[in-house]
This record gives structure tokens, C-alpha cells and sequence, in this order.
DNA sequence: GATCTCTCTATACCAAAGTATAGGTCTCGT
DNA sequence: ACGAGACCTATACTTTGGTATAGAGAGATC
């Protein structure tokens, strides 16, 4: 238990900056407040090095050599990541901070800032990012009790929350209504729902998640 | 029918500065491209100004005397006021550009700017207003059909799309199952939802648009 | 005070949902 | 060829949901 940021257990801040001098003093900085951090000189070493399995979040510089910030900061989602990110940059202007805050980052902070205003910043990133982490765990076993029914069970589950009776169901799908019967039966002890309501909102909820993977 | 920016009626943009060859400035932009604009000279004639029924953006100078565009944007929601705010300032930094979208501004430019950052700024701005709009008319009609149930009906309400039973439903109410199965049909009917999964996506939206409206 | 409206309740009935058992068909691997 | 398992279906039954009709009681209106 960690009163301080008010999360639950160990955290950890990456930061990814070209600069030795910079990277040593941020170190310094969390380290100081007992906050993990793991330091990177670029973008590339960053993206395949092994991440830690807790909240974490990223500070990241805009002028490196190789990836920029902000170019690494728009290609995250696409390699899988996703880190609250705080920018810092000693040369920036209005138009990057306006892009980076557009791109989603949570700060941009120019040097020299204020220590406070990083921590901040961070304790805000790592309560995002745990809520998000916390999210995407119920997601996935949302995912994986969907993936357990077989085809005719998510056949009836699409429109059995739509709606329609089984009776209905059975017709269009060309099965006799039993056998709609015997699928929802299955369908409500795989999907852990203790209700037709509950079935509802788990549908929505993998319809928000991943629609293709609904029609699957 | 509106071709140039996809909308389906007509827009206003809003432009509140307090330098008179600014507002004429775009005044005469906005107007050569068809765009309708209505200006003023400060945020507080703004505010008292009557509004105008259609997909609404807003155009904000930073520095203004009297409230400032960075206090009104943050105090519109408490206004009663949503619009998406493009931000111009001759004089603004890093920090006031970052604050700004942290607010929920959709841009913030600095003069002097491209005409074309402007009007696609002021797109986006619009078309976002008008699905906000859609998305707010679909809730009130939804809470007008909310107020129309009484008070035992809207009880049933709450328990029904929890999973409960009819006869669980009246052991906790107090009432018997009838009395709870007739008032379950006043809701179907009232609420205009065409089965029991429909409730439930009116009801969890209810709670999304208002929950204390949902306990009243 | 008579009437009207709203709400609750009961009776009666039907449709739909859910469950258990059993048998049939098909595929797959041995 | 044979057994195992997955899936569909039928029968039979129980519970639940939904509707219609009608009466009782409370409260408002004239």
C-alpha cells in the first residue's frame, strides 16, 4: 500500500530521453519520492524492451535522434502500447504542445519545470493508466467467456438481446426452438450472466470492445 | 443540403474579440465561404446574447478585458453553455496553449494563422456540436419518457433491469405480483422500449445522462 | 355528496421461458 | 468398425411473464 499516490501497489514511470544528464536527474527525482523508474535513450530501445506488469507511465523528450516523441507518441497504439504520456522538451513551441495535448498526451512541460508539476503529472498518468489496465483485465475475461461459446450459441446470443423470442429466433436461424432453449441455457452459465439483463450488458459492453469480434 | 462541410443544415460560428479588425477580419472569411457568423466584443455580451438553434462552433480570442477566453471556456459548462472552442491569441505561450486543450478546446491558434487551420478547425468544431446536439436531444426525449412513469412504476423500473423476478420485484416492494406485472407493462409502453433488452439500454443510458433523475 | 381518476389487487387464462430426460445424428480418432 | 463426444431435437413438466376483466379503495373535482 502506497499512501502517496494513493494506488494500491508498485508502479513504475518510464522515461525515454537522449539525454544522459536528464535521464540521470529525473531518476534522481522519482527515485527520491520512492517511484520506480526504468530510463531508455530512445524510442526504439523503449518499444522492445520488456514492460513491467503494473501501472505504469511515460516521459518522454520530442527532439531525440531517431523516433521523436511525438512521432513514437502517435505510433503507440499501433505497436500495442499505452502509456499516459508526459511530454517535456526544452525547445518546443505552442503548435507541438497543441499537437502533442491533441495526440492525447495528459502534460507537456517545457525546461526547466517545476519538480511538483511532473509529479503531479505522473500521479495523474498512473491513476489513468490503472484504471485503463483494471478496464482492459475485465475486457479480456469478457472476451475470453465469448470466445468459449460456439457458433450456434453466439448466434443465439446476438439476437436473443435484440429481443426477439425464441421462438423467433429458432425461425430465422432454422433450428427448432429447443434448441434455442438448450444454447441460451449454455450461453447464460458460459457468459457468467445471472440474467437476461446482464447478458444485455455484456454483449453491449463486447460491442464497445470489439464489434468484429462479435460477429466472429 | 450543405456540401462543403457535411452538415445537413445550417451552422454559426461565433466570434468573441475584442479587436474590432479581428471580428471583421473573420467576419469577411467565414462569410465568403458561406459560413454564417454572428461577433462580439466580449464574452459577457456573449454569454446574455439569444442563441441560435443549429450545429453552433465558437471562435475565442484569448485575451480579452473583462473575462478572459481561458476563464469563460472553463466556466461554460457551468453556464449551461457547450460549444466547441477554437482559440486565436497574438500572445499566447506554451503552458496557455497546453492548458487550453487540457479544457476540451478543439484548437488553439496563434495569429497570425492559416485561413485553412481555421475552417477546418471550425469543421471539426461543428460537426462535433451537431452529434453532441443529437446526442442531446435523444436524452431528453429519453428523461421526458422517464418522467412520465410514476413512482411505483419507476421502483419496478430499477429492480427489473437488475434481473430480478416479478415475484423478488414485489417481496421488496411490498406489493404483489400483478401490481408488478401491470406496472411492468405501463413501463414497456411508456418507455416505448419494444422488449426487456431495450429497457435495459434505456435504462443504463438514463443512468449515464442523469443518475440521480434515475433515484428520483 | 356524487363522480371521476388513479392505483392496487384478484381471478383466469395463455404464451413464453426454463429444466430434465432421452434418443438421434454426425464427426473424429483409435 | 467402433466408441466418445458434441450437437440437435422431442417429450413432458414447471415456473415465469403477459394480458384481459373486474372490483375495491383513496383522493381530487365539481
Amino acid at each position: 500500500m502506497d499512501a502517496r499516490n494513493g494506488l494500491t501497489g508498485e508502479t513504475i514511470v518510464y522515461v525515454v530521453d537522449d539525454d544522459a544528464s536528464i535521464r540521470q536527474a529525473l531518476d534522481d527525482l522519482l527515485s527520491a519520492v520512492g517511484q520506480k523508474v526504468r530510463c531508455f535513450a530512445d524510442a526504439e530501445s523503449f518499444i522492445v524492451a520488456p514492460k513491467d506488469n503494473c501501472p505504469a507511465c511515460l516521459i518522454l523528450d520530442i527532439r531525440m535522434p531517431g523516433l521523436s516523441g511525438m512521432d513514437f507518441h502517435r505510433r503507440m497504439a499501433g505497436l500495442g502500447l499505452d502509456y499516459p504520456v508526459v511530454f517535456i522538451t526544452g525547445h518546443g513551441d505552442i503548435a507541438m504542445g497543441v499537437e502533442a495535448m491533441k495526440n492525447g498526451a495528459i502534460e507537456f512541460l517545457t525546461k526547466p519545470f517545476r519538480d511538483l508539476d511532473l509529479l503531479d503529472a505522473i500521479q495523474r498518468g498512473l491513476a489513468i493508466n490503472e484504471a485503463r489496465r483494471q478496464e482492459r483485465a475485465e475486457g479480456e475475461a469478457l472476451l475470453r467467456r465469448w470466445r468459449s461459446l460456439n457458433a450456434g450459441e453466439k448466434q443465439v446470443a446476438r439476437l436473443v438481446v435484440t429481443g426477439l423470442l425464441n421462438k423467433q429466433t429458432a425461425g430465422i436461424l432454422g433450428v427448432s426452438e429447443i434448441t434455442v432453449k438448450v444454447r441460451r441455457a449454455q450461453i447464460m452459465r458460459k457468459m457468467e450472466a445471472g440474467s437476461l439483463p446482464d447478458l444485455v450488458r455484456e454483449m453491449d459492453r463486447l460491442r464497445g470492445l470489439s464489434p468484429a469480434e462479435l460477429d466472429s
